[in-house]
DNA sequence: ACAATGATTGAACGACCATTCAGTCATTAC
DNA sequence: GTAATGACTGAATGGTCGTTCAATCATTGT
């Protein structure tokens, strides 16, 4: 109640913009898509401020800074803006690990390494994002579109995963490793990581997390990812 | 829209009855906690099967089989449910634990072993209570209240399961394990494979997930969890 | 049997919210 | 400049839901 329309199109940095740098002027019509992504980044913002279940299109509207009705013209309801909304963060994941995957002259074990570090990514793990792909969980067990989207995403990536697993432990490795078992386990301890770093942000930093997953990563595969020092995180921070 | 006022006060087996076995006749006074948790469970069955935005007081009073009113005189308000709710939820996997901890004659290997196994009891993670850890999770970034109550379960857990990590590690082990580092990781994979279930209970079981368990045990501490057989889950169910 | 107690009921109330839509206005096409 | 296009606005609508409360009713104590 202190915002209005003061915030036009503020801080969507983080989310693509068509038409080349617009600049100060807040023209009052503009493209679909830079209209649909400041709904998307205000359904972001509220969800993590809010939770799913407070979450309105009246405040998502009022944080983007346009009106009301606009949420039903440029989606269809409120539940696709929702939908769309995972759809961007998920993406935004994807994005990040492949761009690490498809770095040229590294080894698959660096490439395997990308992964888990896209988790840890600043903008992939911040608290707002967090927020998001949880209140999306909760959701999922009822909700097929919400699995639908989450499901494609895993499973790509875990395809990735394995592809990288059985290149690693063709060359050589001890443990008789089984590759789908081991890509399983260390996604889902990601999605632990993922779930304290929400819950105890003040406890839980993105580079502890980090040292856990190569402290894991060394005992799995010790020819390939040599014991790091146990605890080099930096004191603050 | 179906069953009514048939269902009354059915199956409440999982939760503590006072009174001594009621048998058939329903009486409509009842004592406070039986009315308590008959409106618990009810609402956990709301929550998995609605969401915890589907979740209204409507429709868990008629899976009670009660009036609509009692909600608010049982509990203060529907967000006091919620947390009642969530609290039965959390001291269920506790004392679930606490059981294997207390138990004579067995090693700290054992009682280590045991505070795992209950996240896979059948109790603790069927899909219905892995809606509900879920959902509250999904809501716990801004509701302190419902932080402060996993807060505490996971504090004691880990406590415990730190304590029995030093009493291991100090008879003897191979890598220089960090026991905190060890145990939150552990605790971490345990919420992944709980949010793996969640989402895709037709490819994850709780047996698969024990072994996943017992693998990362196995490295992590090869001298006290020898390597099982990798694959020795049941082909069916 | 009778009164007192306290659980139970469900209609009614008020607040909130997603969606609609007729009207407004900037931009584009000519 | 003018008309056509289509984004934009926000008051109004209809529905949903949490909460209240006066009335009802079984149980308990005497």
């Amino acid at each position: 109640m202190m915002r209005e329309t003061a915030a036009k199109g503020k801080d969507l940095d983080t989310i693509k913009a068509p038409t080349g740098a617009p600049g100060p002027k807040p023209r009052r019509t503009e493209d679909k898509s830079v209209r649909q992504a400041q709904l998307i980044e205000a359904t972001i913002d509220c969800i993590a401020k809010y939770g799913i279940t407070g979450t309105t299109l009246a405040k998502v509207t009022e944080v983007a800074g346009l009106s009301l009705g606009l949420v039903n013209f440029h989606f269809a309801s409120k539940e696709r803006l929702f939908e769309e909304t995972l759809r961007f963060v998920a993406n935004e994941h994807r994005d990040q690990w492949q761009k690490g995957i498809r770095a040229k002259g590294v080894s698959d074990a660096d490439r395997f390494l990308a992964i888990f570090d896209s988790f840890f990514h600043p903008r992939i793990c911040s608290r707002k994002k967090l927020s998001v792909w949880f209140a999306f969980f909760g959701e999922a067990a009822n909700r097929s579109t919400y699995r639908a989207i989450v499901e494609d995403i895993d499973e790509e990536r875990h395809q990735e995963s394995m592809r990288l697993i059985r290149a690693i432990a063709a060359e050589n490795d001890d443990n008789g490793s089984d590759p789908v078992l081991m890509s399983l386990t260390l996604m889902a301890l990601m999605d632990g990581l993922w779930l304290n770093m929400l819950l105890y942000p003040a406890d839980f930093t993105r580079e502890q997390s980090k040292a856990q997953v190569r402290r894991i990563l060394s005992l799995m595969f010790p020819s390939h990812f040599g014991s790091p020092n146990p605890l080099t995180n930096g004191s603050a921070s």
